[in-house]
DNA sequence: TTGTAGGCGTTATCAG
DNA sequence: CTGATAACGCCTACAA
């Protein structure tokens, strides 16, 4: 019970040749309907199951695709992966997840082993210390379809699905407005990626076009974690006119921004204003829940692994498409000075 | 430079034979130093890169492994994953990911998938609603390993790594006991499962060493979600005695207990204190952080990954080994009334 | 409708 | 040390 059974196998037991047994099994219409019946019947008793590997490299296609993410473990991610396979997995793929943990060396390494491996299709979410764009000129090159994901980098032939950053930020920094907050000070990441980038001049404009000046002072650029969230607030503070409000590009940096202010004994949201970016689950498990932007992961992946898809189907037909998606603000605690519901 | 080169076209740049080329390649010793150069040269000049689908139909192993878990988006389970693939990667292995959301057909449909990519072996963390083995008996049968991590069922000849739960729930309930708590509930999940049942023994166990009577109306079965955290709490302080602590098997029935617990009036954990299980993350990122226990999903990874590594190492030797990982008990301050550190 | 033969890219077993 | 050949499991012209 060890040996698989092949199609040789179900070929031998009814005295017929492989070539008629694989028609059989793929809808070939050239074939009898007698014939047909015995063969699915046999393969069923012998248990078959075809070789994806034998028929991978018959047909060049592997079935399968890569994923590439920074880290596997931010809710974030895993529900863009998640949104990703349940796209694919029904279109008979199967998903390989890999993880750069933010490092381009690593990032080069994944992708080529992908490639190696001989994946159908890449999805990819850019590592931030990823700055040149020939890994992926080589992809395409390879003629394998290369979506990005929320963390894009423009290169030419790439189709990319992204949450309209500028547009969440815009309105995560007009909602501060609203609440009567006029100092409002900026945590951002790593302006080189489009997503910060973006964030930033949602932000900035927001406050222009409510007249209100913008203030070097006010950006911080900062890890995306608690313990960096904490010190930037403790920086601005110490400032001679400190803020009285934060949008912050990343949620655990709204946290520790919260945790210092309310550890110097400011009340939240009357004395100061905080929204984040992400909507992590932990922001609505806060007694003070974080008001913050949602980015619909699933959709985003539900989304890219579409294109890919489309890229499939259209033969040799080369499809640039670069989609975007809507934010969605959420309004918590952090932030409700007026109408003070959940 | 789209089409990718082979190890033919090598050969034919260097007026030598496939074979030989294979052999350079591979370290073989029957080959001169010259030639073996000679190739390794042309063979980076061509951007030779090894097919590794033909690789894998030619040697029967796919470098390929699966992991199959309820849900990616699970701190507990991504980080499982994680160390899975730290430890896996290296050693040339691709990690395919499936879930399963709980449903024992789609488990069974996911491993059989696997089976026809041939898979070089499978780790899975059992679906809550799988009760029978015969799909794990069909995967030993093909002489592919088979390594339950955590959820595991009892299926001989295969392996498993998972927490030692009874005694993580002793030293949770012993803990309660030690701060002056008398009446303890226990919220438990689904006692089919192993880890479930057992952290209900040690619960029970802790409460018999220190002459407590065990009390049925104080078990609370109910899903793993915040909400029903609730609910099950406002039954239990709607009892005739209420209890002045609880056990929860897992984090969000214990986020969920707490939340009702101080909307009622109650101060924790002063007037109740609570112990949850798996240290997820907003555990920690609460105002009123949450004691738990923790189950070291990294460590669990790397060591099913490794018991799966020496299955491959040992030649047709099948070992059959079940390890136990120590839990390791965070005490916070939802059980903190002795000592209010942390 | 079915059989034959060749090939996908690689490696292993023979000879030479 | 190197070359020829077969094989892994499947598919597909082409021929019968």
């Amino acid at each position: 019970m060890s040996k698989k059974t092949t199609i040789y196998d179900i070929a031998k037991a009814l005295n017929i040749t492989a070539a008629t047994v694989s028609r059989a099994l793929n809808n070939n219409p050239r074939i009898s309907a007698d014939t047909k019946k015995m063969v699915l019947e046999t393969a069923a008793e012998l248990n078959y199951k075809p070789n994806r590997l034998a028929m991978a490299l018959k047909s060049g296609k592997s079935k399968n695709v890569g994923v590439v993410v920074p880290y596997i473990n931010r809710s974030f991610f895993s529900n863009v992966i998640h949104g990703i396979e349940e796209e694919l997995n029904p279109m008979g793929y199967n998903v390989i997840i890999c993880q750069t943990h933010e490092d381009a060396k690593k990032e080069a390494d994944v992708l080529q082993n992908l490639l190696n491996a001989q994946v159908d299709g890449i999805l990819i979410s850019a590592s931030r210390q990823t700055k040149g764009t020939e890994h992926y000129n080589q992809i395409l090159r390879k003629n394998v379809p290369l979506i990005f994901f929320d963390r894009k980098l423009n290169v030419r032939g790439a189709n990319s699905v992204t949450l309209d950053d500028y547009e969440g930020a815009y309105q995560a920094t007009q909602h501060l407005i609203d609440q009567g907050c006029t100092k409002i000070a900026h945590f951002t990441v790593d302006r080189y990626l489009e997503i910060y980038e973006n964030r930033f001049h949602g932000y900035k404009q927001a406050l222009k076009d409510n007249n209100i000046a913008f203030d070097e002072n006010y950006i911080v650029t900062l890890e995306s974690d608690i313990e960096a969230g904490k010190d930037a607030a403790k920086k601005l503070m110490e400032l001679p006119t400190p803020p009285d409000a934060i949008f912050s590009a990343s949620d655990p940096g709204a946290l520790g921004a919260i945790q210092y202010l309310k550890g110097i004994g400011l009340q939240i949201p009357k004395d100061f204003c905080v929204v984040g970016f992400s909507n992590e689950p932990f922001t609505q498990f806060m007694e003070l829940t974080i008001s913050t932007v949602d980015q619909s992961p699933l959709l985003m992946g539900k989304t890219a692994a579409k294109v890919f898809l489309e890229q499939m189907g259209a033969n040799n037909v080369k499809i640039e498409k670069q989609m975007v998606l809507a934010p969605s603000l959420k309004i918590r605690k952090s932030s409700s000075r007026l109408d003070p519901s959940s």
